[in-house]
DNA sequence: CTGTTAGCGCCTTCAC
DNA sequence: GTGAAGGCGCTAACAG
């Protein structure tokens, strides 16, 4: 009725635990009938082993955890696939934790990984970082994915926000504009502010006049931004969205508003999103390899997750990923030839 | 320098270490000054319970894990998102494991499980079912996914492929189309056969010709056979795509090639990922509410981990997803009055 | 090469 | 109300 054990093996296979242990995990030698006699009855029982207690005696659980603030749109899902797509090839299983609203929620989702996972990768703009992350984890590896430029000596990979924001920014400027508005995330999210930064640095040391329009990331926030920035009767040249999603909102808007894109008013995402590449006209962005960077996450966690047993010190403490503009014809009307670089993306069902 | 154990609280707060465990957990009774001490040594120490070690007593992981095949596009993405939500508020934790291209691979998936979860969630086209399932999963809870409507007597939830896909040309003879192509997913995938085989039918039903060209449920795969028809001349009043984003691929080609949609082909999907709704003309589609489906199968294994425990039976073992037909602008040219249903998606960054 | 014996960190009867 | 002791299933020395 329950499932066999090691010990039941053992019995069956008239040999001690340690033997069948031995064959199970490869470790140490076995002659070859024993092998044989071990395999056999764990084939008879159908046994399996039960990992969670050859974590409790080898101290490692071969999983990573990943605490996200959140799950919607395709950004999280891009970044789950590359890591996903990582832990498999290092032969990692992979828990999820999303929805964590506020910090203490997010504190105790950390805290519930404890004895189940070997590192934790954090993603989470309203965590104000270190701190938590470090207090909470106990002596857990921790890669900090949460948007702090400014974070303290703790390994961790951010976006260049700021600069990301200014090259966008720019681009606009390069194509004649100075009428620009920016629609911006989430008042609390670190990244969004960021991003907003650097489009009022940029506006400014062009001589220009800073617009925003709030929004939250979603796609139906940037629709609704652009409308009312239409509904006053403000029409400004270009726009520079905070994420993809809300320039995509922003474009129906203009489209149900019978304003042209990019003849009327350009637009410039943030991210490169799968779908800015699938909607017309096609969205200029501000590249972000997303799921290269979270491969790269669950890569750097492992190193940590090695060195930290090895008591070694890792080296490059705070990687920076340097958003790359691509220019479609949301941007640029005749950018048929510029956009060679839009990457087809898969689907399932 | 290592992370604290029930015993170090124990012995700092001067107490065995089961009136600990009874503090922590909850369970039993415990004087408040011996509450107090222990909680203050566990703030001391920054104690966190080791969840693995619990797990092994209690026997209970409090995890659910999801096989998956692949973890492209939005259907992923959404269904996780549901899952996710569902786990969250039933104080689970969520493992998932994907890119199971062959059978034996997701059995290597489900086997290494063991003892790491309470449940599985199978979504495995590729895997031959209830066999495999059963078997190498031991007495593990599973709620299977992996679209077979004739599964033997195992808790499942499928969607009626074959019977969304006769409404779906039905639609699109009820406009009067006879000239109807349909793009096919990936060879050994159930769903898209399901889906072919309702187009079929309806085809025949209708006296009408079948004409199927091979995707991949890909968007670039949409495009390409999008593509080839076009090359050869053919040019159907209509065009049924097995998902959305071979959908959306052939609208992208369309578009390309000067085709208009729908006036000159309409156009129709499945699944109502969020795309969907965003594209333009957006795109009629067979909706299941994806993210809904993943609440629901967490929901029900839940259940089927309470009920196993309990030694009792699950009732409706098998459950129907009903596709629903969402007209949007790809088929219907007018539809703007129609289409109110699209709805609204978030993103984040 | 193989068996015996401790734990891994925690929960849980069972006496006190 | 509290403590002592056994055990969850497995691995890892340590003897033989």
């Amino acid at each position: 009725m329950k499932p066999a054990t090691i010990r039941d093996v053992a019995d069956l296979a008239k040999v001690s635990v340690a033997s069948v242990s031995r064959v199970l995990t490869g470790a140490g030698v076995v002659a070859e009938p024993t092998r044989m006699k071990v395999l056999e009855a764990v084939e008879a029982l159908s046994y399996v082993p039960h990992s969670g207690a050859r974590s409790l005696s080898t101290n490692r659980t071969d999983t990573v955890g990943v605490i996200l603030p959140d799950l919607f749109g395709e950004f999280f899902s891009e970044l789950i696939r590359g890591m996903d797509l990582a832990a498999r090839s290092a032969g990692l299983h992979l828990i999820v934790s999303s929805s964590h609203d506020d910090a203490s929620d997010a504190a105790a989702a950390i805290r519930s990984m404890r004895g189940r996972v070997d590192g934790l990768i954090v993603l989470s703009p309203h965590l104000d970082a270190a701190n938590l992350a470090a207090n909470l984890a106990g002596r857990l590896p921790v890669l900090l994915m949460n948007g702090g430029m400014n974070e303290a000596g703790r390994p961790s990979i951010v976006v260049d926000n700021h600069g990301g924001a200014r090259v966008a920014v720019e681009h606009l400027l390069s194509l004649g504009h100075r009428h620009i508005a920016h629609i911006g995330g989430p008042k609390g999210n670190l990244e969004a502010r960021e991003r907003q930064e650097g489009y009022v640095e940029a506006m400014r040391a062009a001589g220009g006049q800073p617009l925003i329009v709030d929004g939250d990331f979603t796609q139906a926030s940037g629709h609704r931004a652009m409308q009312a920035l239409l509904a006053e009767g403000v029409r400004p040249e270009a726009v520079f969205a905070g994420n993809d999603m809300m320039a995509v909102g922003a474009l129906l808007a203009m489209q149900d508003a019978g304003v042209r894109v990019p003849d009327d008013v350009a637009v410039v995402g943030f991210d490169d999103v799968p779908i800015a590449a699938l909607v017309r006209p096609a969205l200029s962005t501000m590249r972000i390899e997303i799921a290269e960077t979270g491969r790269r996450a669950v890569e750097r966690l492992v190193t940590l997750i090695a060195s930290t047993s090895d008591g070694g010190s890792e080296s490059d403490i705070r990687e920076v990923i340097t958003p790359r503009l691509i220019v479609r014809a949301s941007s640029v009307g005749d950018a048929a030839a510029l956009s060679l670089a839009a990457p087809s993306t898969g689907d399932r069902s």
